[in-house]
DNA sequence: ATTTTGGGCACT
DNA sequence: GTGCCCAAAATT
């Protein structure tokens, strides 16, 4: 056979044909080069019988340009593209892409040239030399990459390289990482911990397909338990994969696996820099990475002898990927633990019901971690009656919680207050003329950041300075904040405890390694009386002197009719309770809320989850969701509202009429603008016997928009903005 | 997606 | 005939 099918990057192209010169050695998987009218592009050899084609006559090939130096892509990873696509209503390129995320790993082996400041001073001082040289303290990179840092061009730096201020250092581009080390430091497990984790070793060492879902209460030692599952790995000289949603969150996590093995694990995510990058990628591909630990793109990364998947607090719903290639790096972790045969640990103290009810079946094996790691027990929680119990005006923290608060300062004890809103308040508006501050780009109010002096956009990262007057009608100090965020609910907390050492954590606070590192030493110092912190502070954190949470706003997340809006604001509230008592000091946890009633609220209350979970599935089998039928949105979106709109009307319009298929809309999307397009979104839910993929692609798969326009499928969507 | 091509049209 | 713009076609 000389011809080979190639899956190109660009899926507008489609697979194309070439002829592969003699001796060249091309086998389904090879990474080659090929021209392509004037150009050289990449591809990856696929099985004809994988990727149908229209038939080209011999004489039309080229010859293929090149092999690249990278392993050939192994076919369970080729499968799992094939899945993916499938799965997803995706393009196999844009699949792909994902897994060659790296365009300089596919170059061989290289050194590169970094450098670095000598502390040596230029002849003649600049104020861009000036910034360039405070920025680039401490920092080793290339001169793009140093630019970048700095933000002047690589002109003014390849001038200081000339006057000695910056000095070239050769690097090897892939340079090997330590070995992590399986007995480094084996910890003393409970009894309880021990079957789980001994259950976990002989999955690992039997290199079969087998799904675990580790539920494990918050405090019971779900990682010390994986870890274990992880040393077999390294003992069989296998891979293994950690996925963990917040990646910016992983200090305490990369702290304790230093801990147990002796060295950090490889780190993949997408703020790495190109060099880090292609490092991670070609130790991944070689099998020389033992251990990453990585955001969900880690799961499409090639490795060598993958031998176990672990995705943490896999209920998180960051783990869904929400543009581009909408996939779920749950779901896809355990196909590809299918396609490769290998075990997969799903860790939650709180899973989604979707994994439970497989679990219930018997597709996943259920651990359970019942009892808090050393004796602690679990928090009281209660809730405050928010239409009882009122705060002052323009406040939010109600009587019960202010006595809890000022009890926990007393007696020296720390306390979390969680609010899931960053900033100061979530709307500005002039009490002169009733004027709001809206985002231009996007359908939603710019948030005040009063320490960063800012209003901002969440959603498409607008910022600008705070007016002194209302830009509608001139007047001036007529600016009121309307509602709390977490800026707020500290201020608060000083007003009502002057005494109090607060520290408001959220994204915008704790947005580096060294900030971090930072919070949690004054944590454990006792430097820190008051937490006041968003979904940052619900997970991860253990801080044995904290013994009391607060819940601001309990039915915040129950708002806007999003589907699994009940889930999350359990997952978070039981997350976030679960910080309160993890020492050898009791916890308390009060939730406020006006909906004492609602079965989300006294489920927590009663902490009887058994009873969130039953209500919860008759909602969604009353609602045909997951898992008793699916849902699936198609999001259609230009810059031009009038082109969305007709686009997305004639779309409507061609809809299969289906017994077991309901299509709801177009109807603009809830964010109707969003990032300077106009949205509009077609809602479908399906019963169990639909293939709700083949329908999509059916009613879609023949119809031309405006260059434009661009439609979006979203199969099992979370986001319903 | 990017590049080439070819038709239509104004200009010389 | 030449240059220029734009849409359509080709790219294996």
């Amino acid at each position: 056979m000389n011809r080979a099918r190639l899956l190109i990057f660009n899926a507008a192209l489609g697979p194309l044909d070439y002829r592969v010169p003699d001796g060249m050695d091309v086998r389904p998987g090879s990474v080659v080069v090929a021209p392509l009218g004037p150009r050289q592009i990449v591809g990856i050899v696929w099985d004809p019988q994988y990727l149908p084609a229209d038939s080209v006559p011999e004489s039309k090939l080229r010859p293929l340009i090149g092999v690249l130096p990278v392993p050939p892509l192994k076919p369970a990873l080729m499968r799992l593209i094939e899945w993916t696509a499938d799965y997803y209503c995706a393009s196999m390129a844009s699949v792909a892409r994902m897994v060659i995320s790296s365009g300089g790993a596919l170059k061989g082996a290289a050194t590169m040239t970094e450098y670095r400041l000598t502390g040596g001073m230029p002849e003649r001082m600049t104020p861009q030399r000036q910034a360039a040289m405070e920025a680039l303290e401490g920092e080793q990179a290339t001169i793009r990459e140093l630019s970048g840092i700095a933000g002047v061009s690589e002109g003014v730096l390849r001038g200081l390289v000339n006057q000695g201020v910056l000095e070239p250092v050769e690097v090897d581009c892939d340079r090997p990482y330590p070995r992590a080390v399986a007995n480094f430091d084996v910890p003393e497990l409970s009894e309880e911990q021990r079957e789980v984790a001994d259950r976990f070793v002989s999955a690992v060492k039997a290199h079969k397909f087998a799904p675990f879902l580790l539920d494990g209460v918050t405090g019971s030692g779900k990682t010390e338990v994986y870890f274990e599952a992880i040393a077999a790995a390294i003992r069989e000289d296998r891979q293994v994969l950690v996925l963990l949603p917040e990646i910016a969150l992983t200090e305490a996590f990369l702290k304790r696996f230093e801990a147990r093995f002796g060295t950090a694990p490889v780190l993949w995510h997408s703020s790495l820099k190109a060099t880090e990058r292609r490092r991670a990628w070609r130790a991944i591909a070689s099998g020389e990475a033992q251990v990453v630990v990585g955001a969900r793109s880690a799961l499409f990364l090639p490795y060598d002898r993958l031998g176990l998947i672990v995705v943490d607090e896999a209920h998180e719903i960051s783990f869904k990927q929400d543009d581009g290639v909408r996939y779920n790096a749950r779901d896809i972790a355990v196909m590809r633990a299918r396609f490769e045969e290998l075990p997969v640990i799903l860790a939650s103290a709180t899973p989604a019901l979707e994994s439970l009810t497989m679990a219930d079946q018997g597709i996943y094996e259920k651990l359970v971690l019942p009892s808090r790691f050393g004796g602690a027990e679990l928090p009281d929680i209660a809730t405050v009656d928010l239409t009882k119990e009122k705060p002052p005006r323009q406040c939010w923290i109600a009587p019960p919680l202010v006595k809890a608060l000022e009890e926990r300062l007393e007696r020296g004890e720390q306390s979390l207050l969680f609010l899931n809103r960053r900033g100061y308040a979530p709307l500005t508006l002039c009490r002169h003329c009733g004027y709001r501050f809206k985002c231009p780009n996007c359908s939603a109010w710019l948030v005040e950041h009063r320490l960063s002096q800012r209003l901002a956009c969440h959603h498409c990262g607008l910022e600008t300075a705070p007016p002194d007057a209302c830009p509608e009608c001139g007047e001036k100090d007529c600016l009121v904040a309307c509602g709390p965020g977490v800026e707020r609910i500290a201020d608060e907390v000083r007003e009502i405890l002057p005494d109090a050492r607060v520290a408001v954590i959220t994204s915008d606070t704790l947005n580096s390694p060294e900030k971090i590192a930072h919070f949690i030493t004054a944590m454990e110092e006792g430097a820190i009386d008051v937490i006041v912190g968003t979904q940052l502070v619900t997970k991860g954190f253990h801080f044995p002197e904290l013994t009391l949470v607060g819940v601001i706003d309990a039915d915040l997340g129950l708002e806007g009719g999003d589907l699994r809006a009940a889930e999350r604001t359990y997952q978070q509230i039981a997350q976030v309770a679960g910080r309160a008592g993890r020492g050898d000091k009791h916890g308390e946890v009060l939730i406020q809320t006006r909906h004492p009633d609602a079965p989300v609220i006294a489920a927590l209350a009663a902490g009887d989850r058994d009873a969130f979970y039953e209500a919860e599935t008759e909602a969604r089998r009353h609602a045909g969701a997951p898992p008793f039928g699916r849902w699936a949105a198609i999001i259609i979106s230009s810059e031009d509202d009038k082109e969305a709109r007709e686009a997305a009307n004639r779309i409507g319009a061609s809809r299969p009429m289906l017994d077991d298929v309901q299509i709801l809309g177009p109807a603009p999307a809830p964010l109707a603008l969003l990032r300077n397009r106009y949205r509009y979104r077609l809602l479908i839910n399906a019963r169990r016997s639909a293939n709700v993929q083949d329908v999509i692609r059916q009613w879609l798969g023949s119809q031309q928009f405006a260059p434009g326009v661009r439609v979006n499928v979203d199969i099992d969507p979370y986001s319903f903005v």
